[in-house]
DNA sequence: TCAAGTTATTGATCGAGATCAAAAACAGTA
DNA sequence: TACTGTTTTTGATCTCGATCAATAACTTGA
């Protein structure tokens, strides 16, 4: 019981008190802003394992944002079974596909106990005109939600096994990165199905190139253990795959 | 001289007089809103085949609309050659991915004779506080291409040529019929090449497929000039790969 | 501690589609 | 009208990764 409100406690922190307040929408809005957005976030109690978060087909009302955990998002193939569209991290938002028709056009699912941040969209919207400055993050919010799948799109396109492999664990390793956690040391919360779901691959073709990773001492893998041993090798790999000029890199990577 | 006047005249539609509203972002617009959003559209004289509409990198300051004719955006790939991102038809919008950090993020080039609308992005923006249904309607642009781009990450992702091509034509089939065009018979703008590199397939892959649907009697293929004759099959190809239960219709399929 | 279920690894085989190659159709131009 | 370059079609071959199958490692619950 003590137990559950500090936990609880721990939880609901303030945006302007919040450690992903950098990643999340306050980036750029002035203390006073963030105070307003911070007053119509609903906090819930957090998700275990497996529980959804929405279904595909409910109606939308809300954007989610992990605050920590993991979710899932997916949706169903024709044939049954389920395609994962995204993993999401603390800080990444959820449901923003939703907004054109005001369904879920995906299910969410948490891959581990997550805290989420709920933020009612019509309060959203409604705050968006009045503070110049949020409206302008929820764009750049959806435009960047747009670039990344476009990349993906590229990647699902062209790129063999071992590419998309990769640049899944240089995606992941940064993302950790930038919230404090080690880029080169961490634990994948979903299993080697659900991998293989979102890069488009067998679970058979992840498993083995996590093998052959390993025995090329590119990285270390003990089932959901992962340490990147070279980091530079798998930046390699996306980069040239054939024996081509050097890409230049663009300013904008270095950020 | 004179047949040029002319046809600048016809490119110079008023948002309100355009036979696109619908499609594009005055839809749900207050008549005195559209009057608004009208006054901050440039529309600049045509691009020719080729012609590039932005490259990538250039800084971002506008949103485009196409008004005739198509645009393919692209971005290179690692080794040297292009990759086509999306083809984009009347009353479709490009640089939606470029607002996130201020600079494009893939080229656009006409694909045969096009019109284009130029929305200056910080007008817009400004406009939008002011007019929350055109927030709204921002919003949802944004969404939408969330949404679809999702779809394509799962098209990328799961499907075989077969269905990849059968996909592509569906797409073009539905874009066209909604801008008053023929849904069963229409010019290809793009090269095999081009849809290929779109579909993530071999151009000869494209090419088989045509010969091959032509062959079953499900299209008839010359060149750029395509004519589909059994779209059920078509659809059939995309919903039941796998000898499984028909999926139900969304009722939102329907729209 | 054992049994049952799940998830991951490893091996063997097969096929869809890439790649290589050449011919054919077409477009632009002098 | 022939000439040059591009785009498309068609054929032959090969490869990467899917699929099928079996075992191993881990997890959970009684």
């Amino acid at each position: 019981m003590d137990k559950n409100v500090i936990s609880l406690d721990k939880i609901k922190v303030a945006c302007r008190d919040c450690t992903l307040s950098t990643l999340c929408l306050p980036m750029g809005l002035r203390p006073e802003d963030v105070d307003r957005l911070d007053a119509i976030v609903k906090r819930n109690r957090p998700l275990q394992r497996g529980d959804h978060l929405f279904r595909s087909g409910e109606t939308f009302r809300s954007l989610y944002v992990v605050k920590t955990g993991a979710v899932k998002t997916f949706t169903q193939t024709n044939d049954g079974d389920e395609q994962v569209v995204g993993f999401h991290l603390p800080g990444e938002v959820l449901g923003l596909d939703a907004i054109q028709d005001g369904q879920h056009g995906c299910s969410a699912r948490a891959l581990e106990t997550t805290a989420i941040c709920e933020l009612p969209f019509e309060r959203l919207e409604e705050l968006s005109s009045n503070v110049p400055s949020l409206q302008h993050q929820m764009f750049r919010l959806l435009s960047k939600e747009i670039g990344q799948e476009a990349e993906m799109m590229a990647l699902l396109g062209r790129s063999t096994a071992e590419e998309r492999v990769a640049s899944f664990l240089l995606s992941l390793s940064e993302r950790f990165r930038r919230r404090g956690f080690s880029a080169t040391d961490f634990f994948l919360s979903m299993s080697r199905q659900e991998i293989g779901s979102y890069l488009g691959l067998a679970l058979e073709t992840v498993s083995r190139l996590f093998t052959r990773f390993q025995d090329e001492r590119i990285l270390k893998v003990e089932r959901k253990h992962v340490q990147i041993l070279d980091i530079e090798r798998l930046r390699n790999m996306i980069s040239h795959q054939s024996p081509c000029e050097q890409h230049q890199a663009k300013p904008s990577e270095l950020t």
